[in-house]
DNA sequence: TATTGTTATACTCTATAACTATA
DNA sequence: TATAGTTATAGAGTATAACAATA
């Protein structure tokens, strides 16, 4: 742990950093800035009020769109604790939107998987979720399409975001 | 709040979007999938441990870099609960980062002001957050610059945003 | 013996209610 | 009387430790 500060120390008061780096990390920190004061950390905190679910509870449903999952696997993805979990996925199942199941061959282990009221709760969680804070609004049609695009080739390169958070490409209307 | 879920619902079962705004939709979803899945969380969670300080304080003490604020000011910025924001400067004392200090005017009021430590903290957490994920070097250097200039415009629409958290353009080296 | 998941418990983060001091 | 901030307390959210069942 200290280790890391000192690292980070070193990196902080000599400024030398490469060229390269320093655009990716500056757009970075758009990104972050962005999460962390607009208006989006009041949102996430209203969704989950709205459907009463914990932040660790959305995110888990959002994995189980993609099909019923293994306990076990979920803890790889999110590095939590097995105990936690399990508190999760209660609250998931009382809330009827996943419900635990037999593994279909290891008998200690038990799949979670998403129930129709779940798939109607993610639907409407991604609707909320998904609204823009205006200032993306300043970017010319033009220029939020160019965003879009970068955008998708960095999020495709993130083995890890499950399909149901990724973004599709806009199709343009067809009449 | 049941009338936020009805309106999400009705939006989620239509899918007549306008055109315009769904571009900016998916792209703020991207923003949203980088945040809540790759390596953001986790390496957020770590510099808070590395500092012994909550997401909160951290917060807190970015807004601080622009200057000594008055509690009540901070409130207003983080719409926090008066008691919990006591306890977030009680931490950023005992960490040596903050100082309460009176209110020049009004003796019922205190101000928050960091600390020659809280500035050089500062420097460490914001190098260590601005580390950008992989998967952003997936795009070229131009493109970088590209995606950095897009995102500067939005982030300069938001007013909230406090200045240490903002991106600066990137100086090419002069030799 | 190793692995999957649960129970019981404790710790951290955040909010509510009642209070003190100043305006 | 209203406003700035604190104390005491309760409630979520998350982790640690000991355990049961299956492999």
């Amino acid at each position: 742990m200290a280790a890391a500060r000192d690292a980070a120390a070193r990196e902080a008061t000599d400024g030398d950093v490469p060229d390269g780096e320093a655009t990716a990390r500056e757009a970075w920190r758009a990104i972050l800035a962005l999460m962390f004061s607009g208006e989006a950390p009041g949102r996430i905190h209203a969704v989950c009020q709205a459907f009463d679910l914990t932040p660790a509870a959305m995110k888990i449903l959002l994995v189980l769109s993609g099909g019923p999952r293994p306990m076990r696997e979920l803890l790889e993805t999110f590095r939590h604790d097995p105990s936690y979990l399990t508190s999760i996925v209660d609250l998931l199942e009382r809330r009827g939107v996943a419900r635990r199941e037999p593994h279909p061959t290891d008998r200690r282990a038990k799949r979670v998987a998403m129930t129709e009221e779940g798939r109607r709760v993610l639907a409407q969680v991604q609707e909320m979720l998904s609204v823009p804070p205006a200032s993306v609004q300043t970017l010319s049609p033009d220029e939020q399409k160019q965003l879009l695009r970068l955008l998708m080739r960095v999020v495709d390169a993130e083995p890890t975001i499950p399909a149901a958070m990724r973004p599709r490409p806009v199709i343009p209307p067809s009449d």
